[in-house]
RNA sequence: GCCCCCAUCGUCCAGCGGCCUAGGACGCCUGCCUUUCACGCAGGUAACACGGGUUCGAAUCCCGUUGGGGGUGCCA
């Protein structure tokens, strides 16, 4: 029998990072048992159903190359199955109606001295359905469900620790626990896959299953989840977890999903970075930890540095153009004032020097303006504290004048320069011309600027001091 | 409150009873390379939460404590 798991989101208008990390663990045991994946919209919630919210889904997993072999299928879309099942939990008696709002169900637990929740009130009361009405399920008064889980082993809930929760509203809609069951054995789901914030509600699903009698139920696995630095769950508003926001900040498709892979799970030979091909050969679901994960922009930033430095460069140049037009990232720069051929010749060295794409335009700047802007901490540690630098740039400047402009005769007239002094001329005449204390091999870029430009930044630089 | 889950360097991962004086990676620090920075290379820093068991032997198994997290919706 093959496998088959499904990525069952919830279309919230985004794809969280935690979503993609689930999508991506279901894809790669699908791809290591030769499964298949099935992308289910879990849309029973009316506020979800919009159109530009599946986009948002699908598009960033298609170029994250996560992909599925049967959908998406959309809840919404199944609901009369959903309904069906919903009447026939009734009639068998597992179900009932119930015409208490929450917030009338937690007034009576405030009178009862009870917790606040539903408590059963309506359970024996034989009500007929109504328009404001609900069905809740009837959850057994003992006994356990009991369940292995993949990678948490055995797991054990206590019935009559699970209130009877809703299984329609009181619009008439099943929700998502109803759906979860129906559609699971609907599609043959054999592994379901997901996140801990889930391992609650699955006791649920599982009665359900059972009371629906729905045959041979899925192994379940629950992965841990992913928490930012306060050890807390991703969130949307506190957190940056867009993937799309990190694909537009130029992490590359591959880099993510090889962080991604490393959350929770690890390669058994301690080689962390390495094709998608070789992590869907070594993963194995059993081997998926339990406790949470950081996810780390600096160790991401390391690997995506290693994938872009591994790119012809070529594709680097092609890739890097929605950063140098200032599309995706803002830019300092005029945009008019670009120049892709001088961007062309200095691209090995900036793509040498990046984390992401979007660290590329602080490179490159100095080339396209017509004075720059001082980095501070560059202006007071070289200028500043710096030896001789006036007497360094006077000398550079006389030397400029005349020399003959290419990068060779630059370098060694500035090698000259300091050699005369006994002092380092090279990070002053640096901080001039490109505003910074650092960056890439300057000598062939400032030959392609204009000796009066260079002049005048050396000139302009001199004055402050 | 109640229910559930988790616990190895700051972070991610390895370790599945002896191979552990605990390994790799990121970060950080040092040195080398170098016209700066970065890359690269060579080093260094740093952890089995605690307390009881079980066992000839425990990071590995069990129990408790503490700590962290998740759930507790007519969201999923």
């Amino acid at each position: 029998m093959t496998a088959r798991v499904r990525f069952a989101p919830a279309p919230t208008g985004f794809l969280h990072v935690g979503s993609a990390r689930s999508a991506l663990f279901n894809w790669l045991y699908a791809q290591s048992v030769g499964g298949e994946l099935i992308l289910r919209i879990e849309d029973t919630d009316a506020a979800l159903r919009k159109p530009e919210f599946i986009d948002a889904i699908v598009k960033p997993l298609q170029t994250l190359g996560i992909t599925w072999d049967e959908g998406p299928y959309y809840q919404s879309q199944r609901q009369q199955f959903h309904v069906d099942a919903v009447n026939q939990l009734v009639e068998k008696g597992h179900a009932y109606f119930c015409n208490l709002t929450r917030d009338d169900a937690d007034a009576l637990a405030a009178e009862a001295g009870l917790p606040s929740g539903y408590h059963g009130w309506s359970r024996d009361k034989g009500l007929p359905d109504g328009p404001d009405s609900v069905v809740r399920f009837r959850t057994p008064d003992e006994g356990e469900v009991v369940f292995n889980d993949i990678i948490r082993g055995e797991m054990r809930f206590t019935c009559a620790e699970l209130e009877d929760f809703v299984i329609r509203r009181s619009d008439g809609t099943p929700t998502f626990l109803v759906a979860n069951a129906v559609d699971d054995a609907d599609m043959s789901i054999s592994h379901v896959i997901r996140g801990e914030d889930l391992l609650n509600t699955t006791p649920k699903v599982l009665l359900l299953w059972d009371a629906l009698d729905l045959g041979d139920k899925p192994i379940y696995a629950h992965l841990p989840l992913l928490v930012n630095e306060q050890r807390k769950k991703l969130s949307k508003r506190r957190d940056d977890v867009s993937l799309i926001e990190f694909l537009t900040r130029g992490y590359l498709p591959a880099a993510l999903v090889n962080h991604l892979a490393l959350l929770g799970w690890g390669p058994p030979d301690d080689i962390e970075i390495r094709p998608i091909e070789e992590i869907v050969e070594l993963f194995k679901l059993e081997n998926v930890n339990k406790g949470s994960a950081f996810f780390d922009i600096a160790k991401l930033d390391h690997i995506n540095g290693e994938y872009i430095r591994a790119l012809p460069v070529e594709e680097f140049i092609a890739l890097a153009e929605p950063h140098v037009y200032g599309v995706d990232t803002e830019v300092t720069y005029e945009v008019a004032n670009y120049r892709p051929m001088v961007f062309e010749a200095v691209a090995e060295h900036v793509q040498q020097r990046v984390a992401k794409l979007s660290d590329i335009p602080q490179f490159i700047e100095w080339l396209f303006v017509d004075q720059v802007d001082y980095d501070e901490r560059s202006w007071t540690k070289a200028m500043k504290k710096g030896k001789q630098v006036p007497e360094i740039l006077d000398g550079i400047i006389e030397a400029f004048t005349d020399v003959e402009w290419n990068a060779e005769a630059l370098n060694a007239a500035v090698g000259a320069v300091g050699d005369a002094l006994g002092a380092r001329s090279q990070v002053p005449a640096r901080v001039a011309i490109t505003g910074r204390n650092s960056g890439i091999p300057m000598w062939d870029a400032v030959a392609m600027l204009d000796r009066d430009v260079v002049l005048g930044r050396l000139r302009a630089a001199r004055d402050l001091l």
